[in-house]
DNA sequence: ATTTAGTACCTTGCATTCTAAGGTAGCTTG
DNA sequence: CAAGCTACCTTAGAATGCAAGGTACTAAAT
């Protein structure tokens, strides 16, 4: 997996996650993973990077299976940084695919 | 425009332009800035870079509008980069399509 | 009882790459 | 001959992902 391509997408992807329910740093590797390989080391100073700038709070939750869990919860500026940033992103692929796609209709 | 975005991104751009037809560095900055925004301080040390790497070949033309243009001729190694790196984007793109929908599926 | 494995948190230093800002130089037009 | 466009390039800075490391809890295996 291309390294470079995920630079400021991870954070879409977070607070999308965070948009559809409050999750555990983990659990966002776990299930981010699924779709694009991440690591622990990049988790988890971005959800830093997010609470100081205001887009979630958090609270811990006591777990039966290891430690406590630090649940992150969307703020109303997240959710609406999380809106700004899907519409940039989609708008960021389709100047990509419109570059890659002239370039295969040589003759 | 999200800088972070790009990341990665750019050197796919490149060898799709290059794929369609050789162009000179400020022909690709002013073709790309059309779709994404870039500036020539980013291009210049990105061609250097992916010229070293064997992408591709140069050679110079005199230009009645100004200095000689360098312009860059992608190799067969290019090409069949430009087929990977456009695989490679084209699944990313659907990860986090895949990330972001789900989100916009909650109740 | 101790080790192993899984869960769960976190930090540090490194590598990559984009940008702003700057520099050089050719050509054309007023 | 000055301004503006074309065209090349470099440098220092910012941003962010990763590998590698650490801590600590629980449960199962030895």
């Amino acid at each position: 997996m291309n390294i470079q391509f995920k630079k400021g997408v991870l954070e879409l992807c977070v607070l999308s996650m965070l948009f559809k329910k409050d999750c555990y740093g983990y659990e966002l590797v776990n299930e981010i993973s699924k779709n694009i390989l991440i690591s622990e080391g990049t988790i988890y100073p971005l959800l830093k990077r997010l609470k100081d700038e205001g887009y979630f709070t958090t609270y811990l939750e006591e777990s039966q299976e290891g430690p406590p869990r630090k649940y992150y919860k969307l703020t109303d500026l997240g959710a609406s940084t999380k809106v700004e940033l899907e519409k940039e992103w989609f708008s960021f692929v389709e100047g990509v695919n419109k570059i890659v796609k002239e370039a295969n209709e040589r003759e």
